[in-house]
DNA sequence: TCCAATTAATTTGCGTACGATTATTTAGTA
DNA sequence: TACTAAATAATCGTACGCAAATTAATTGGA
């Protein structure tokens, strides 16, 4: 380890006028999106620990309280999500006693999916989870109806874009 | 049927009489945050796969070029992430080489992560990156500016509700 | 000096998340 | 009928992401 300056192939300088600019962490959409859904996740869990539901888990069961029986290609859909998270994590819902998976008899390729009883009766408590979350909220109703606004307007647009591949 | 009143906007009627209203999928803020991310990580795949890196593995770069050596603590404070993600995510750009691990000689609790010469030649392509996001962004520059305001302004405020738990 | 509290990173266990592949079923077609 | 292509989930391998437990180093007293 010399002292000298080791400086030598294509030289990188720290804070100088040479350096290449680099885009800012907080400067980047996509990390504040990025950071936005984090903070969001960590937001629900306490709500939805003592539901004993994950948050991808919660959104799972809002998508089949809306619409059941529904496939798993019809939940991917819905969630953006692949078969490859979907069927483990319906595993799990189905072990937790929330849903049941049986193969379509008209379509032996399909598994339907259906909230049971139990499951069902976990909607009476949802709305302690929306309360909760909107006195920890830290907004006001217009901003987030807005914020909520032009998010559902980029994600359409998003969708559009990624199908386009 | 069940023409309701119906001034607020949250509240969503039952469809069937007895059944206990739940929040539609769409109507969560939560959701649009969680699709747009996903997407976002989707549509940065390609750009950074030619690159070796993962989604999370440059928003890590990004920080590190900003400012290095960092620790894992500082690293976690920037990216929002608890140094159990970190951990390994370091050591396999380690292996890539593409950045260096050593204890701190003045705390040898903390350990200092730093790019090497290789992490720092990536800085001149991230430039691609950017530039081939903007032309896949499908919304107006005006309206990703507005976007991020608002974004950036909501995480603020998250962190600060998250941190008074 | 000694030792209890504190801090920092790692490890462990579980649950997403996705690309690529595979197995099964269905639909289409000669 | 038989053969092929398309559709649908499931499986495999790798990489986050976090809570809780662990290890190691530092700090702050009594």
């Amino acid at each position: 380890m010399t002292t000298k300056t080791e400086t030598r192939a294509t030289e990188v300088p720290a804070d100088t006028a040479g350096t290449i600019a680099v885009p800012r962490l907080d400067q980047q959409l996509c990390f504040a999106l990025y950071s936005a859904s984090g903070l969001m996740t960590k937001l629900y869990r306490p709500l939805l620990d003592p539901l004993g539901l994950t948050y991808p888990q919660y959104l799972a069961m809002l998508a089949l309280w809306q619409h059941a029986p529904s496939t798993v290609g019809e939940l991917g859909e819905a969630l953006g999500l692949d078969s490859a998270t979907l069927t483990p994590l319906l595993k799990r819902l189905e072990v937790g006693g929330l849903v049941t998976r049986r193969r379509d008899p008209a379509d032996e390729r399909r598994v339907l999916v259906e909230p049971t009883a139990k499951g069902q009766a976990l909607r009476a408590r949802i709305k302690d989870v929306s309360a909760g979350l909107a006195c920890a909220m830290p907004l006001e109703v217009e901003e987030l109806r807005s914020l909520h606004r032009t998010l559902t307007g980029f994600v359409a647009k998003l969708r559009d874009a990624a199908s386009a591949s």
